[in-house]
DNA sequence: CCAAAAGTGTTCTCGGTACACCCATGG
DNA sequence: CCATGGGTGTACCGAGAACACTTTTGG
């Protein structure tokens, strides 16, 4: 490229994929709250240390690709939302050498994320009472957790938590455990329905001892409006298989 | 690759930073246009082709002033904003080698953009009407271009196209040539007011055969209200050194 | 005095919020 | 028939759009 410095003399600068990923749990009274998976670093630096599920980037595979393999690897489980966050790159984050990290965020299921993977080397955390992370991670999951706070407000992410049919009630819990904040159930269903991005499935949700909510479906076809973030896939990503 | 792939084999992943900058220009009527300047490539691949101006990262240098050293490299200026915009790294973007490039996006003060370094290697391009640029730098500065235009709508970038000090209709002018629609100019100077971040300096701009328009000054202190990108920093640039 | 842009006032619409109220179901 | 959430109606408020109007300067 056009001004050459030549790259990397013997101490190469290097590539990482890292991966936020957040899924709601239920707490004790059963209310969804956002818990992310954690690894712990089974080599120097920082030994011991919980950090960011990630690695080297593979010369030949996608940058999207790595975060989805690293998340699939980790909780053995696809996301239903993936996006780029930002790229860390500070001289010293890391001590030693040069990492520049790509990180990624995603959403899972919820019920999937129930029966995810753990072991001695991966633990779920609540994502607002993190404990101090290896490198710059505290940092880097907080500024996803305002991505996803941010987003939840003006776009339609909430339902990647769910599964393929949700009632507005189910939404609504959603949005209210990423917020923290309750939110009017009446306006909500209106703010949602006025989206035009929900497509009524014709079912309901029987069971309770209550009136049977309708059943709805996320239609990410419906109604672009104005032209989004051209970076962000609009397709659903829960077709892509686990394997 | 689902299993730990060692970094960089015998053909390494390289790493680059570029920078799409962007000012505005007088057309032959007088109205401000969004122009970029762009580097000619000197080597393979694609020599000839024009492209964003960057480099290969130094592995002691942060990734920004990486970005703005290209910056005053091409134009001779420094940036009045600068915000990292998107990793690009798709295996095939450049044709042999993987190059995953951090691309920047920064604003210039459109004066000093018209003294701004030009030569046989640079050239100013309307940033609506790009030629064919090399590898998929067209896609890039289309993708700075949307940033742009949805970042002045809901922010107060826009005055970093502009002086120290401006009249409200100087920075509605650029407003206006950045989302190529008029604006109405009692609205636009309630919504600005309203925003808390212009103080007046108490000076007024003489001259024009008209009522003499109050000189305003960007505060950025002023008035946070809800917590911003924290990627983003919210102090001036301006006082940054050219060196 | 007139042209031209600065600057103010007023009305309207629309999206979001608060909250009262009716509906359908299980027990 | 009653408790519980599903679902509807409606009034209010504040931000932005449209546009009429007054103010201040140079010529």
């Amino acid at each position: 490229m056009p001004h050459p410095t030549e790259p990397d003399g013997d101490a190469p600068t290097r590539l990482a994929v890292s991966t936020v990923i957040f899924a709601l749990r239920p707490d004790r009274s059963g209310h969804p709250v956002l818990w992310t998976p954690l690894v712990r670093r089974t080599r120097e630096p920082q030994l011991g240390l919980w950090a960011l599920p990630g690695g080297w980037l593979p010369p030949a595979e996608e940058l999207e690709a790595a975060a989805a393999r690293t998340l699939r690897l980790t909780t053995g489980l696809a996301p239903t939302y993936l996006e780029q966050l930002y790229t860390f790159g500070e001289v010293d984050r890391s001590p030693g050498v040069r990492v520049v990290s790509v990180v990624y965020w995603a959403l899972v299921q919820s019920d999937e994320a129930a029966r995810a993977t753990a072991g001695p080397n991966v633990r779920w955390v609540p994502a607002d009472t993190l404990p101090g992370l290896a490198f710059d991670h505290n940092r880097i999951i907080e500024y996803a957790l305002w991505r996803l706070r941010t987003k939840v407000e003006y776009s339609q992410i909430a339902h990647a938590f769910l599964g393929e049919t949700f009632t507005l009630a189910e939404l609504r819990e959603v949005v209210e455990a990423v917020l923290q904040r309750p939110l009017d159930p009446a306006n909500f269903r209106r703010t949602m329905l006025a989206s035009g991005r929900l497509r009524e499935t014709g079912e309901r949700l029987a069971g309770a001892r209550n009136r049977p909510p309708k059943l709805y479906r996320y239609d990410s076809t419906a109604l672009a409006g104005a032209n989004p973030d051209p970076t962000v896939r609009t397709e659903s990503l829960r077709e892509r298989p686990a394997s």
